[in-house]
DNA sequence: TGCCACTTGACACTGAGTGCCACTTTGCTA
DNA sequence: TAGCAAAGTGGCACTCAGTGTCAAGTGGCA
C-alpha cells in the first residue's frame, strides 16, 4: 500500500508489528489471560502507555488486520457485475475470501486457539462480525427501499453471518482438514434452497 | 419453584434482587458504564465485595433471568410431540418464547436501550446467543449422527440465531410496534423455504 | 542548523475483579 | 434454649486494564 514511507511512519509500522508479533507469542505460550501488557510491551521494548496508543485495549492486539479484509471485502462488494443478482454478488465476495483462509491455515488455527482460550476474545470476534452483517444487508437491500424488503435483507444477512460463523469454526477445528471452498458454496446453496429441501 | 425457603434463603433473594433492580434504575438514568459497582452496591445497601458474591461481573447483573428463560426453552425442546419434525420443535419452542417477550415489551425495549449503550454488554448478550446455538442445533442432529449430518445442523442453528437476532432487534427498535409472533413465523419460513424463492 | 510537530516514557489515578480474614447472622441439634 | 457449626458479609490489600498529563526525545523540513 505505502511503499513510500519516511522514518517516522516506518519505525511506527515495526513498532506496531513487533507488539503484535509478541503478542502473539506470548498469547500462545501461556494464554490471553495470564499475560499482562506489561509484559508485552516489555517484549516488544517499549512503554506499557506505548501499548495503549496502538491499540485500544489488550484484545485489539490480536485482530490487528481485520479490518484490510473487511476492506477487500467491501471493495468486492461494491464491484458490480452485469446479471448479477445481489445474492450472487455475496456469494462471490465470500467465496473470495476462502483462498485468503486456506493459504494461512496454520496461523488461523493457532490464532483460533488463542481466542477460544478467553471469553473476553471470543466476544470481541463476534463484535468485529456485525460490521460483515451490516455490510452484507446493504449490499442485499438494493434499490427497493421498503422497510419490509430492507428487513428482510438483514434478516438474511444476519442469517448468513450466523451459519459462516459455524462454516469457519467447523473448518478452523478440522485443522484446515476440510474443503473450505466446497463447504462454503453447500452452505449458501443450503441457506438459497432452504432447509426443508433434501440437499 | 422453591416456595418454601428459610430466612437466609430469602435475604439472599431479597439482596439480589436490591442488586438488580438498583443496577438497572441507575444505568437506565447515567449509563451502563458511567456508574460504578461501589454505586450500585451503596444503593442496594451492600459492600462492593458481596456485589461480586452475587454476580461475577458488572455485566452479569443486567441479565439476571437469563438462565431461566434458558431452561423454559430447553424444557420446550425436550417435548417431543408425535409426527413433528426436528425442524417443528424447533419452531414451535422458539414461538412458544414470543409471548414472554410481548407481555414485556417495556422492560425489554429499556433493557436494550442499555445494552446498546455499552460494547461490553452487546458483547456480552451475542455470548449469550451461543448457548441458544448449541441447544438448537443439538435439538436438530436427531439420531442421525453422521458428521455431515452434524455439521449440517450447526448451521442451520447458526442460520437460525443469526436470523433471529436480527429479527428480535427489529421489533425492539419498534418498540413492539411489529408483530413479533408474525414476523417469527415469516422468518422460520424464509430460511426453511429459502431465500430465493418468492415469498 | 534550528524550529515545529509528532512520538514516547514516566507517573498518577480510576475502576473491575480477587484473595483473605475477622466478624456477624442463621440453622440446627443436644 | 443454649451453644456450636456453617453460611454470609465487610473491610482491606492487591493485581491489572485503561486514561490523562506533561516533560523529554526524535524526525521532518525549511
Amino acid at each position: 500500500m505505502q511503499a513510500e514511507a519516511n522514518l517516522r511512519d516506518r519505525k511506527k509500522a515495526r513498532t506496531r508489528d513487533m507488539l503484535v508479533r509478541h503478542a502473539l507469542r506470548l498469547f500462545g505460550k501461556r494464554g490471553f489471560g495470564a499475560v499482562t501488557v506489561d509484559e508485552v510491551a516489555a517484549a516488544a521494548d517499549v512503554s506499557r502507555r506505548t501499548f495503549f496508543r496502538y491499540f485500544p485495549t489488550k484484545e485489539a492486539v490480536i485482530f490487528p488486520d481485520r479490518a484490510d479484509r473487511f476492506d477487500r471485502f467491501q471493495a468486492m462488494l461494491a464491484e458490480r457485475r452485469r446479471g448479477e443478482t445481489p445474492f450472487a454478488r455475496v456469494r462471490r465476495s465470500l467465496l473470495a475470501l476462502v483462498d485468503e483462509y486456506v493459504e494461512n491455515v496454520d496461523s488461523v488455527v493457532a490464532l483460533q486457539r488463542i481466542i477460544d482460550g478467553s471469553p473476553a476474545l471470543l466476544a470481541h470476534e463476534q463484535q468485529l462480525d456485525l460490521e460483515w452483517e451490516r455490510a452484507i444487508a446493504e449490499a442485499l437491500t438494493a434499490r427497493n427501499t421498503s422497510a419490509a424488503s430492507q428487513r428482510r435483507a438483514s434478516i438474511i444477512a444476519g442469517a448468513l453471518i450466523g451459519a459462516i460463523r459455524v462454516v469457519l469454526r467447523e473448518w478452523i477445528d478440522s485443522r484446515g482438514e476440510l474443503d473450505l471452498h466446497t463447504l462454503g458454496s453447500d452452505t449458501l446453496d443450503l441457506l438459497e434452497r432452504g432447509f426443508s429441501r433434501a440437499n
